[in-house]
RNA sequence: GGGCGAGUAGCUUAGCGGUAGAGCGCCUCGCUUACACCGAGGAGGUCCCAGGUUCGAAUCCUGGCUCGCCCACCA
């Protein structure tokens, strides 16, 4: 093979963007109908358009990339939808700022000429949030791109939306819905969010109708007083039994309203007494109906007083609050203000605080629906990682409550609804229908509201498919494998798709919910760019360098399912980098090794790998193993913890300087000690007896193969994770096919699995860190080459002269022969114990006290633990109790430590004799 | 008011019934021909607290404490 130079450093803003273009040319992301394989597809939660890439996105799209990537490796036919949203009131806030700023209102503009204008803001912005996402590496199949205002897809969303009216799921009504005065439409429930706010706590005095003191009330909300029907208090109450049936005089208005007792008025808060206010309180309103009480509104749309009160007409409800405080003060009807901590629900997109106001709404009635999506759930048809998750969402289906449809918007999927001008008649269809079907009136007006933006997301999974028509591509792609997602849309979409997709398809959208956890800054609290408290993954990216390999395997090595939550900070993205320069830096070591090496040639025969090789496969087999089964079990964080823990302990700290060793032993010009004992073999070669014998070539080659093979494989386990480096890499050493992106996913050797050199090297390992921990304790140079004598101490080891050979050149020491017991006369010697050998390291007499105080130090620290395991092993609960494998182990433990101790005495006291 | 999750080395965390692990940071050495974005060695931990189960608990149970999240129509 050429072997090529790879430049010193590895820059990813000039790899990754390459790559990229690469694979989308070759056209790897896309997937076609093919009944020969079998597809696995995932639904990327779609964007808004508003929005730019926020590392939340990232990590909750990092993860299924990785999915993706992975089983494309395996053979199937991965397709990973891509398009989004246009996230109705976020993206008409947008422009109806722009045209505010303008100086004109909404109604001005007119909704044609405004609906122009948010698609020209969206043709002119709408591409940010792609680019950030072929920037991260993700392979959707950008062929298949879905905007859900799309002509097709808005067509399917009217035909969800037609089906459903005519099964009687979909009705109109007038009722009391969560409001937002800025936005002026309805939401629902699930977008409102609460949030603790400091109020007061007003107690205002009724008098009674006919004299007498009346009732004292608490409210947090004096405004609506103007509104106020009746005065409800508890039928147990005693307190105010007399009162019930009598009449107080709302202040102010002056109205004379009922006492009236009902059992869901608490006894225990405030006083007591709830002024009831049908017109601006859920509960209000349900006591007010079931009491036959008129609904009396003060607020209108804009949460502003109505015309019809007096001196408070007009005012906004903050305002009128303070207003009708201090206008009751000052009739002396206030009794006391307390402070009042309470939670109130806000709009979850522009955080005003929501109104409960009565009004004419779309509503769809999910009962049915939810209750086939809980059985779903609940047999496991659809499956929450981690399974905790499913209880959650159980919980929402079980408690399912009308949503609340309509919105009071332009920018969505206009409701196809048409009401006959003549008789009032509604009919659902896609165009305007030329007759009124019930009195064939010709005028019909379409109704003005548009869809809740999650109405169109709900049906996302089939109809990006081609749904309703009966495509290809439905029938093959439908259902899909997996939805991931950060638990924050569980309910507004997750829960809502299974519950489409069961209705509409008769089938699950997916078997598999994998729920991300969220990311969190080192306080603890929530990345928001806004609070300047996130961070721009773009800008880690590009700016600061990291690439989007470093970014995707911080995110992932963090994103374990134990938790719900994970700190992050860039520092654990600049740590990744650092691993990247490490891959790299090994695979220019590999490139400089694999001379004269062929990629064709036969595999290697047992007798040709070394000792290091057999270890760095058996580790390797292990780890694909390990890998694959973590990806399947969702557990990404654990598949790349094994990676980085292979190719940076394993794979560079060990295998390659052993593999150094090895090369050494079999080049051509130079020959170490290593190959001088193995020099007997060549003289033998002649003979009849050694014809399995391995000539250096074959070694030399059995290296180089090793080398290569598990650096290109585990390149290939780490693709999903790290697609830029993995593929770089891979380019440049020798390799099959196109791209790492459609290489077969490595299958684990099992056969490689060899425990004997596993556990020799293990030795190895041990022995190396015990000569240079005493090299740093004695105080000598890590340059000069120690001499140390060999003590067998076991019974015979069967691969002692390569353990004793890798051992010598990692801590830069020399082998010499074996010695008895304990060693030449005259020499003075500190020894460090290995599995059935011992090394004993030559010293000069100034380095005796350093010597002896290591010994010491060793003794030291041996005693407590051999008192442990002497106190425990004449534990007699302890040993008839525990399992008979604990009791051996902790057995063989206490004799290894007497030994140890017995023998450092031994040193200890050698060492008092002066030399001669 | 319910529910869920978390509290392990300075920081981020793994482990989740048998001698406390890692990465970063810190200290001491070192440019040994892949790598100083590196290598070698090292210091550093009442595993939140209190009970209990067990021969044995960071790990299981009970009860606290502290944080975070979700759900809920207490004015």
């Amino acid at each position: 093979m050429t072997i090529n130079a790879l430049p010193k450093t590895y820059d990813p803003r000039e790899v990754e963007p390459r790559w990229y273009a690469a694979w989308l040319k070759a056209g790897y992301f896309h997937a076609n109908v093919d009944p020969a394989r079998t597809p696995y597809v995932i639904m990327l939660p779609l964007p808004n358009i508003t929005g730019v890439l926020h590392i939340g996105s990232v990590s909750t799209f990092t993860p299924q990339d990785v999915l993706i990537r992975w089983r494309r490796m395996q053979g199937y036919n991965a397709l990973w939808q891509p398009g989004t949203d246009h996230a109705g009131i976020a993206t008409q806030n947008v422009v109806e700022r722009e045209i505010a700023r303008e100086g004109q209102t909404l109604q001005q503009v007119g909704r044609e000429k405004f609906l122009e204008r948010v698609w020209q803001w969206k043709e002119y912005s709408g591409g940010t949030i792609d680019r950030q996402l072929k920037r991260m590496g993700y392979s959707c199949d950008w062929d298949r791109y879905v905007f859900t205002l799309d002509p097709e897809y808005y067509d399917a969303v009217l035909e969800a939306f037609i089906r459903l009216f005519g099964e009687g799921l979909i009705y109109r009504g007038k009722r009391m819905v969560n409001w937002c005065p800025r936005d002026q439409s309805a939401i629902s429930d699930l977008e409102v969010e609460y949030e603790d706010i400091d109020s007061s706590l007003w107690y205002v005095r009724y008098s009674g109708a006919h004299g007498g003191p009346g009732v004292v009330i608490a409210t947090q909300r004096p405004e609506t007083i103007l509104a106020d029907v009746a005065v409800a208090v508890h039928p147990d109450d005693e307190r105010y039994r007399a009162l019930v049936g009598s009449e107080v005089i709302v202040p102010l208005v002056n109205r004379r309203v009922p006492v009236i007792a009902d059992r869901r008025v608490d006894p225990s808060f405030g006083t007591g007494a709830l002024k009831i206010t049908p017109g601006h309180d859920l509960l209000d309103n349900e006591i007010g109906s079931d009491h036959n009480l008129p609904v009396l509104v003060v607020l209108d749309e804009r949460g502003a007083m109505t015309a019809d009160t007096g001196e408070f007409a007009g005012l906004d409800r903050f305002d009128a609050r303070e207003r009708v405080a201090s206008s009751i003060a000052a009739l002396g009807l206030i009794e006391k203000v307390e402070p009042y901590r309470t939670s109130v629900g806000t709009c979850d997109r522009c955080h005003a605080i929501i109104e409960p106001y009565i009004s004419d709404q779309w509503f769809c009635d999910m009962t049915g629906m939810a209750a086939r999506a809980a059985e779903a759930i609940r047999s496991g048809r659809v499956r929450f990682h981690h399974e905790r998750w499913a209880r959650v969402v159980l919980q929402f289906l079980d408690n399912i409550r009308p949503w609340t449809i309509s919105r009071q918007l332009w920018w969505g999927h206009r409701i196809p609804v048409w009401q006959c001008s003549s008789c009032g008649e509604r009919v659902a269809a896609k165009t305007a229908p030329a007759q009124c079907p019930v009195c064939g009136g010709t005028v019909l007006e379409q109704d003005p509201d548009v869809l809740d933006t999650w109405f169109s997301s709900g049906i996302w999974p089939f109809a990006t498919l081609g749904w309703p028509r009966e495509t290809p591509d439905l029938r093959y792609f439908y259902p899909g494998n997996v939805l991931a997602t950060d638990k924050g849309i569980l309910f507004l979409w997750v829960a809502r798709m299974i519950m489409l997709g069961l209705h509409f398809m008769d089938d699950v959208p997916f078997t598999d919910v994998y729920v991300t956890p969220t990311v969190l800054n080192l306080e603890g609290g929530r990345m928001s760019r806004s609070l300047g408290t996130g961070l721009d993954p773009l800008e880690m990216i590009e700016d600061r360098g990291y690439g989007a390999d470093a970014l995707r395997f911080a995110l992932i090595s963090r994103c374990s399912q134990s938790q719900q939550e994970f700190r992050f900070a860039e520092k654990m993205i600049a740590d990744v980098r650092n691993f990247n320069t490490k891959i790299w830096n090994a695979t220019r070591f590999v490139l400089l090794n694999l001379e004269g090496f062929d990629a064709d040639g036969p595999p290697p025969t047992a007798t040709a790998l070394s000792l290091a090789d057999r270890w760095i496969r058996s580790r390797f087999a292990r780890v694909s193993e390990a890998v694959t089964a973590s990806l399947g079990g969702f557990e990404l964080d654990k598949a790349a913890r094994a990676l980085y823990d292979f190719i940076w302990n394993e794979y560079c700290d060990w295998y390659l300087e052993m593999a150094k060793v090895d090369l050494q032993g079999t080049g051509n010009r130079e020959q170490g000690t290593a190959n001088r004992e193995r020099g007997t073999g060549n003289r033998e070669q002649g003979t009849a007896v050694d014809q399995r014998r391995t000539t250096n070539d074959e070694r030399r080659s059995a290296v180089q193969r090793t080398l290569w093979y598990v650096l290109s494989n585990t390149m290939k386990l780490l693709h999903p994770i790290m697609p830029f480096l993995t593929e770089e890499v891979w380019q440049q050493l020798p390799h099959d096919g196109d791209s790492i992106m459609v290489a077969a996913w490595p299958t684990p050797h099992l056969e490689w699995i060899d425990t004997q050199a596993e556990a020799d090297i293990e030795v190895v390992m041990d022995a190396v860190r015990r000569v240079r921990g005493q090299r740093v304790d004695l105080g000598i140079s890590p340059t000069q080459i120690l001499r140390i004598h060999l003590r067998q101490t076991g019974g015979g080891i069967p691969n002692l002269r390569e353990i004793v050979k890798y051992t010598a050149r990692l801590s830069r020491s020399e082998a010499l022969e074996e010695v008895p017991v304990a060693g030449p006369v005259g020499r003075r010697y500190v020894e460090e114990p290995a599995a059935g050998f011992s090394l004993l390291t030559e010293i000069e007499d100034k380095l005796v006290p350093s010597a002896r105080e290591r010994l010491s130090r060793e003794l030291q620290e041996i005693g407590p633990e051999l008192g442990r395991l002497e106190r425990r092993l004449a534990d007699q609960e302890f040993m008839t109790r525990a399992p008979a494998d604990v009791v051996q182990r902790e057995r063989a433990r206490l004799v290894e430590l007497q030994a140890r101790q017995r023998r450092l005495q031994e040193l200890l006291a050698a060492l008092e004799v002066p030399s001669p």
